[in-house]
DNA sequence: ATGCATTCAATGCACAAGCATTTAATGCGT
DNA sequence: ACGCATTAAATGCTTGTGCATTGAATGCAT
């Protein structure tokens, strides 16, 4: 693979990550009154509660899969919390870690959410040949 | 396609595009002092420099490629032309544009942070299968 | 020529992100 | 038990970004 090829393959990804992030964020935000970043941690917060019983998430587990910084996750989640669609919550067995919950508001308002994001994902991502 | 592959695939080119970017902050900015959008700028230059006679560029011009907003644009062309990288100048025939031109400071600091980026973006990207 | 909508770029403002630091809790070695 | 390095999360601070607005220049219609 050549410096040419790499480098177009770059600004092909980097063109359509824009793109998708524009139109999400947009639409995430007029029609649900969510940015990317908070729609996929309420996400990762969704799936979670499918796997573990009690639903509950260390700040820290959520870091990984949204790409933000400890910092940036932190006031993320204190946003949520302000907005009622999640819970901070001390953990018993270490007190220094923190749990995150989705309130029944968080719930519905991911629910709600979920059919935008697909739509969008559907529209940049479905027919394209690199998928 | 189903909305599970096309998440996955949101997710595959999210994760990839974060890493890359990260990768690239960290290592233009070590040892180059410059962000990426900043190199990503210069580069455009360099490669009108190459296309048109005077080297002009109107701000407007280098939006298209660079994924700012025309305010962002406008300010970080402020921040390189503070740095003494590139210098601008009113249009003669349009008194409301700005030609943009690179100076020599400019062309040198590219040149020596374009092996940087070449690398980085090498060991990510070169040898996987969508590329 | 005059008025008015349009375009280019800069700027005020609010906000989110990262880095570095802080506070609190844990665990390990002695 | 005590001190010390380590870890989790929050916070102060700085900076970059976008939206909306502004100021200036243009062009088009009348």
């Amino acid at each position: 693979m050549t410096d040419h090829e790499v480098l177009s393959v770059w600004r092909e990804l980097s063109a359509r990550h824009a793109a998708i992030v524009s139109d999400l964020e947009r639409e995430l935000q007029d029609r649900h009154e969510l940015g990317v970043s908070e729609f996929e941690v309420l996400d990762r917060l969704v799936e979670g509660v499918c796997l573990s019983a009690d639903g509950k998430f260390r700040v820290q587990e959520l870091a990984a899969g949204v790409h933000l910084s400890q910092s940036a996750l932190s006031r993320l989640i204190a946003r949520l919390e302000k907005a009622g669609l999640v819970l901070r919550s001390m953990c018993a067995d270490d007190r220094r870690g923190v749990f995150v919950t989705l309130t029944d508001a968080g719930r519905i308002r991911h629910s709600e959410a979920l059919p935008t994001q697909r739509r969008v994902l559907r529209d940049h991502l479905a027919a394209t040949p690199q998928g």
